[in-house]
DNA sequence: TGCGGGACATTATACTATAACATTCAAGGG
DNA sequence: CCCTTGAATGTTATAGTATAATGTCCCGCA
């Protein structure tokens, strides 16, 4: 991950969040906006369970069904990807656009980069419609070393 | 899935299996070959406890560990890949090459459809170079209706 | 013969996710 | 104003996925 202004990093996101939020007139309760916050706090992925080890630290409830009802909720807003591969989620950075995510999951640190790649790639396009397959989302992850990581032991990514 | 004489298919795979078992110098034991066996007699994903009860009931053992291990070599070898987004597993149906798989998913009957990309998309390698990021391995995962599904309710595929 | 390593057995436990049902509360229609 | 309705949340329980840790067996080899 390239170094950034996070603070600027989360407003941008937080704000678009909002904005979509109250423009598609859904209902973006407390619980779920602090969810996306400390979600936003890093780029790095985050378990369901340390999500909601942080919500119930801020007083919304331990029980799973929290979390996973924010995550939920989140998903299906686009604010929120699930890293299949490392069972965790991190915040989307491009909330404004639709996209099928891609992931640069560093295997030392965890921290995901998201790049969108278009839709769905031309080649597998051409691949589904030769098996008859409708794709309706789909996504990508490659895992690997990333820049600070690979850079000896370098700071964790932020 | 298009249909196609699975029972070749199958020898197929175990045989170039057996090859490049052979061939390597890694143990192709019972429990492994008869894992793989398993998850060779479709093309839906399995998952590992749905694997593992078969295992005991052909005598391999009842204990979670049983089919892990026998998992964890089949995917170092490369024979089986993991769905991500299923929590399940399928035999590689392209054990003699080196690829990314791109899955395609039916979200209906959950049958897995394995094309290879090339080691890794284009696109994403630019985007992974711009970042600093040395990618390792890389799956896609697209989910949909599969052409069986699709022409409604058709017969599951196999 | 002894040793070293891979495979397997066994037990326990950690982590991830959802089902099912009760409660609360706010918006809208009669 | 009251009632209905539905979304959000609270609460309890359980299902499903995965690994840690330790010990045993057996084979190849010095």
């Amino acid at each position: 991950m390239r170094p950034h202004d996070h603070g600027d990093c989360i407003r941008r996101v937080l704000d678009e969040a909002e904005r979509r939020a109250s423009e598609d007139r859904v209902n973006f309760t407390p619980v779920r906006r602090h969810a996306l916050e400390i979600l936003l706090e890093s780029h790095a992925a985050m378990p369901a369970y340390g999500l909601l080890k942080r919500l119930d630290e801020d007083g919304f409830g331990s029980q799973p069904p929290v979390a996973y009802r924010a995550l939920d909720f989140l998903m299906e807003q686009g604010f929120v990807h699930k890293v299949e591969r490392l069972n965790a989620f991190v915040a989307c950075m491009y909330p404004d656009e639709s996209h099928a995510p891609a992931f640069l999951i560093c295997r030392n640190c965890r921290s995901v980069a998201e790049t969108c790649v278009s839709p769905s790639p031309a080649a597998l396009l051409r691949e589904a419609r030769a098996a008859g397959f409708a794709i309706e989302r789909s996504v990508m992850e490659a895992e690997g070393l990333c820049r600070a990581c690979a850079e000896e032991g370098g700071a964790p990514c932020r």
